[in-house]
DNA sequence: CTGGATCCTAAACGATACTG
DNA sequence: CAGTATCGTTTAGGATCCAG
């Protein structure tokens, strides 16, 4: 567990609530975590088959960000204790409210898709002067 | 410059779309990016007005974060030619719709701050009974 | 089926020094 | 002041093995 635990808590500081801002932006700006909400949305999945719909996550990876996840009460995880044992996953309620911020980050990409393409060519041809097409 | 070139491109095809999709993810996927994003929102913004405006950030990340989003035609450089060189970045209009969906998540995490450490608390007692310190 | 622990490599990052 | 390049360190992350 490399996790950034919190540590010494002031009080009720603005300082504090920076700082605490600032951990979830480092949550937040995790694009498997955003992946796992994103998938989350359509109800509640079991651990393969959040492994089998995010495409390109490790074990590891997919392991370690649902721990960070429910560790932030984004989501919940439910244990059936079957003879193999299965697990289930399912947003919270500010879970499901994140899903709408991040909504709005999917919604932004889709809609800014060609100025994005055209930005990058237009940005590599000007910064790669010399060098020929493959 | 080990920064993500795009590489191979296909043509306009729906796996194209998802891939570039993907892509936007790992950007906005960058705490780095997001600050700068949403220090930007104040208005256009110098080099050095940005690095000390965002604390802990090195000189070398601010000017790949910068690049990278200036590539995405996200922001925009000014280069003034004075004397000693001053740029100014400043947002596009693509750059100030995604500072509102940042802004989205910000709200997000100053509406649920109470959620999320109380939910920490309690993950971090569950997890670690008898624990003093690593 | 989950998930924890371990090893080990590739990549990210910070510090530094150097141009315009 | 703003940016690039190089270097050395750290770390993230994938592969693998083992346990409940």
């Amino acid at each position: 567990m490399s996790d950034q635990v919190g540590g010494p808590r002031p009080s009720g500081d603005v300082t504090y609530a920076q700082a605490v801002a600032r951990q979830m932006f480092d949550r937040i700006a995790d694009k498997w975590a955003l992946l796992v909400v994103y998938r989350l949305g359509e109800g509640r999945l079991r651990f393969s088959e959040l492994h089998s719909r995010i495409e390109g996550i490790s074990h590891k990876m997919l392991t370690q960000t649902l721990r960070g996840l429910e560790r932030d009460g984004v989501l919940t995880r439910h244990v059936f204790p079957t003879s193999p044992p299965s697990v289930e996953y399912a947003l919270t309620e500010p879970g499901r409210e994140l899903l709408e911020a991040v909504s709005v980050i999917c919604r932004w990409t889709e809609r800014h898709l060609p100025h994005i393409e055209s930005a990058r060519l237009g940005f590599d041809a000007a910064h790669q002067p010399g060098l020929t097409s493959p």
